[in-house]
DNA sequence: TTGAAAGCGCTAACAA
DNA sequence: TTGTTAGCGCTTTCAA
């Protein structure tokens, strides 16, 4: 395990260390038969460039934070799987840390970013609150935020359109038919699911109709909180035609209650997800729902990161991006 | 941006730098008083020790390489979410890498993971031939092999006892009342699948029953290819009672042709998967399956390898962990 | 209890 | 074209 270096390489090549770390590098300034005699020899004695040391040097690691809530979660392993693509495909490697959906764990996770030098962060928040609990941690690394939007704090972000999908939501069951549409899910402390919320009463203004919304009172959404949710609802009458359900998450809880209670979906009942997780698409759940173009979103993050490390912007960017609905089969066109 | 080294603090406080060293790492030889002046400095100037220099020094970057094929897949990303949780417990982070299930991608971040020097690395290989592929790389780097069990080779790997857990699920089926099971999936140059199918054959000849096996023969293993797949087997006649898939995935595959050909499962077709992904568990699905335990695979991983590190021990290690069957509700009992 | 100094492995400015 | 040398920010002997 004794690690070749530099120093090792240039004894045996009887050079100095500059010359093998020029022939290693690539610079200019080197006769090709060295370079080649060099980069030969590093090979047979199995020298492999220290990364650390360089970063040392460099005042740079290389290296990109990313801190998500859960990455067991469909919606955030996917959007972590583009991200790693696009980072590797311009040279950076990610750390990974989940912070628990707690403020206090991201809180140090960000300082552990600090402190590990790595080029910048993506920050998947723990809610909408983390903007102004990372405060004074902020300016001392390069940050973008993924997935929640911050309005108009000067900080970069790239978010879909929660407003706008939501109203799209709305439109597309209203000319399905639907003019009962209950808002299902609505979480405190997330300003996604704010926006989403201000879109679906906006769309009912507009539509003419009356919004009737169910809020989730947990501290978290998930298909389980979804679940016990939908069974309360289910234990009342009916009086709507169709569910929009603020996640897929939550969708799927629904889906899980109303089978338990003999309520068809889409015969009985139309269900609108939003997030278009990759479960959703399974066979036998085939949910109709709002999408997040993840991968777009992943390399947005990567390349507005990188356009403040690599060029030193000091400003920052909100980009967001427009959803659009995933027809599958949960939802049906209904005559009232 | 400009960074606070641990020199601006010695030169504000007055002291040498070895001394606020001394101070934030808790080694002793300093005086309680000069100490909590110091720390309480560092807080003032935002001081945050950089990790790449101490790295440097101490020869050890408390970094983990994970080097999984694809992180968005569901069985990946939960092993990642523990892996992480018990790494970070033992003050490690976790450098993720997606190989894309390519041996020459594997190769390459092998490759980096050594030159970042990661304390140690963590493959979910990409193949079983992942293991001679990397060959001489091993011996550089401490290396844990998860998922894929490498029978008696050198090296150290934690896996689910495959050929137990396919003898156990045969074992289940024919309990429950069948006799004609088709094995469903096997996908080649994959020690688990080469296992899960001894098993299967082994557990066939137990219990008098002819073996019968549809192969995969697509490069990998998804949703999609166990789709088509069940697609040709279902053009056939129907001679068996319960299919056993190799992985989750096929089943979830399964239940997609099924429900198009109108095959119900379980009342025409029982239906056993492998692994106990997150997603067989969605309402609809309820997908009975062979379960590996995640959480403890993670664990004993992390511990594996942080026991190689810490101790540097040279030897190696084979964990086997158990395997149990789920029951939900793709199977039911039958009278032949 | 504290300070001085060496050195981890590398890059780059400057000399030769 | 190549070599010499000064750091990068830290930890850790060894002396004082």
């Amino acid at each position: 395990m004794k690690q070749v270096t530099i120093k090792d390489v240039a004894r045996a090549a009887g050079v100095s260390y500059s010359t093998v770390s020029r022939a290693m590098s690539g610079s200019p300034g080197i006769s090709e038969k060295t370079r080649a005699r060099i980069v030969q020899l590093c090979e047979e004695m199995n020298y492999t460039a220290n990364a650390v040391a360089r970063s040392m040097v460099m005042k740079s690691t290389k290296l990109l934070g990313l801190i998500v809530t859960d990455i067991s979660n469909p919606f955030m392993s996917e959007l972590a799987y583009y991200i790693d693509g696009q980072a590797r495909a311009r040279g950076y490697n990610i750390v990974l840390c989940n912070s628990l959906r707690s403020l206090e764990q991201e809180r140090g996770l960000f300082e552990l970013m600090i402190s590990r030098k790595v080029d910048g962060v993506i920050l998947l928040p723990a809610e909408s609150e983390s903007y102004s609990t990372l405060g004074a941690l902020l300016p001392r690394i390069p940050t973008v935020f993924l997935g929640e939007n911050l309005k108009d704090a000067p900080e970069s972000y790239v978010a879909v359109d929660n407003y706008r999908g939501a109203y799209m939501g709305v439109e597309y069951l209203y000319k399905l038919g639907h003019r009962r549409i209950l808002y299902f899910g609505k979480r405190r402390g997330s300003s996604t699911h704010q926006l989403r919320s201000d879109g679906y009463h906006a769309a009912c203004e507009a539509y003419g109709l009356t919004p009737r919304c169910l809020n989730n009172t947990f501290m978290s959404t998930s298909i389980k909180y979804g679940y016990q949710l939908a069974q309360q609802l289910f234990a009342q009458p009916m009086d709507y035609t169709a569910i929009f359900a603020a996640t897929d998450t939550n969708a799927l809880g629904i889906i899980q209650a109303a089978e338990e209670r003999g309520i068809r979906i889409p015969e009985d009942l139309s269900l609108l997800g939003f997030d278009n997780i990759r479960d959703g698409a399974l066979p036998r759940i085939g949910l109709t729902t709002v999408e997040q173009p993840k991968k777009l979103l992943a390399s947005m993050a990567v390349d507005s990161l990188l356009d403040k490390i690599e060029n030193e912007q000091s400003g920052y960017a909100h980009r967001i991006l427009t959803p659009s609905v995933v027809e599958r089969s949960t939802c049906r066109a209904i005559e009232e």
